[in-house]
DNA sequence: CAATATAAAGATAATAATGTCTTCAAATCT
DNA sequence: AGATTTGAAGACATTATTATCTTTATATTG
């Protein structure tokens, strides 16, 4: 199990290449999903969502595609999210007892509560501009390795 | 996208109340489905997964069943967690880029790093012995609210 | 207006997670 | 030995997730 779904890991991908192409106006998703290595059909659903909530801007036609509705240094990582997978990661159980814990908690209780809080802070701190820049600047890869860029990365341990 | 999968949280409600039932040996799997409102068949799967990591001892035949193979006090619920859902969410990035943030990491890598090992930490110190002594102790339920039970909850709010 | 490029919507398929049911194997008990 | 109780194994069913493919609606361009 992992803590996000793959359909917002790829939302999350994409969002931070959208916002690094910032400045070219609309981005296709097409383009989007050619670039991040992913189905250009699966993404325009997940992409949706986001427009959906209005953290995205689409228009259709020559010219097209998506952009950010509001500077991307204001939108947060905890919005992707919560538009793709939904908040419960940041207000469940961990152990999904419903109703327990609430007049005798278990030893678990207030670490949970407390990790879960510290989680939320940090996905509510990331913006999507910083997260760009570091794309643009630092060279974050986007896309999925292939397989000679994995052999590439195992030959060059050195550096 | 809990950070559990059913199966996961399933598995820690039953090794809890197993451990509580300690003192009476074996424990039969229909009994512990039974309590945790759970089918018996899935339940038997799951465990199954802490018995092939020799985490339970299982015994067939009348007065039969399953107990921990080791001093409950001992066994950590990252044991049951590893057994059943595996490691992943210890050791995976959040944002699932392979290869990526080795030499130029994002933003987030450093807080994520960190956090997971908080996580990890989180669930290495839990043991079964204590979490079940809080059930027998504080009331904790492990099974699932049916109707009635919720709408008692909602009723008396006050307490 | 016609051609084209694009997002949106929806049909379908593949895979994984969850859950039920049946059969089998082993242990116990009379 | 035979009946019974249990976990183990596996067949099947259901649902959710992931993914692809087709069609439709909308906007732009010329
Ligand atoms: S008491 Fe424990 S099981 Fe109950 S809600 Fe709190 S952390 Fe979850
Ligand atoms: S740099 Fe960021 S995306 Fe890359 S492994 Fe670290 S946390 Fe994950």
């Amino acid at each position: 199990m992992a803590l996000l779904s793959k359909s917002c890991v790829y939302g999350i991908r994409a969002s931070i290449y959208i916002a690094s192409e910032e400045e070219n106006g609309f981005i296709p998703i097409s383009q989007v999903a050619k670039e991040l290595n992913l189905s250009p059909h699966f993404l325009t659903k997940i992409l949706q969502e986001l427009t959906n909530e209005d953290l995205l801007l689409s228009h259709k036609g020559p010219r097209g595609g998506v952009k950010f509705a509001r500077d991307t240094s204001k939108i947060k990582l905890i919005e992707i999210i919560g538009a793709i997978d939904g908040m419960d990661l940041f207000t469940e159980c961990a152990l999904g007892l419903e109703g327990c814990g609430v007049y005798k908690p278990c030893p678990l209780h207030d670490s949970w509560t407390e990790h879960r809080r510290v989680l939320r802070e940090l996905f509510e701190e990331e913006n999507l501009y910083d997260l760009a820049m570091n794309v643009k600047n630092a060279g974050l890869r986007l896309r999925t390795l292939d397989q000679k860029e994995i052999l590439d990365l195992k030959s060059s341990k050195k550096k």
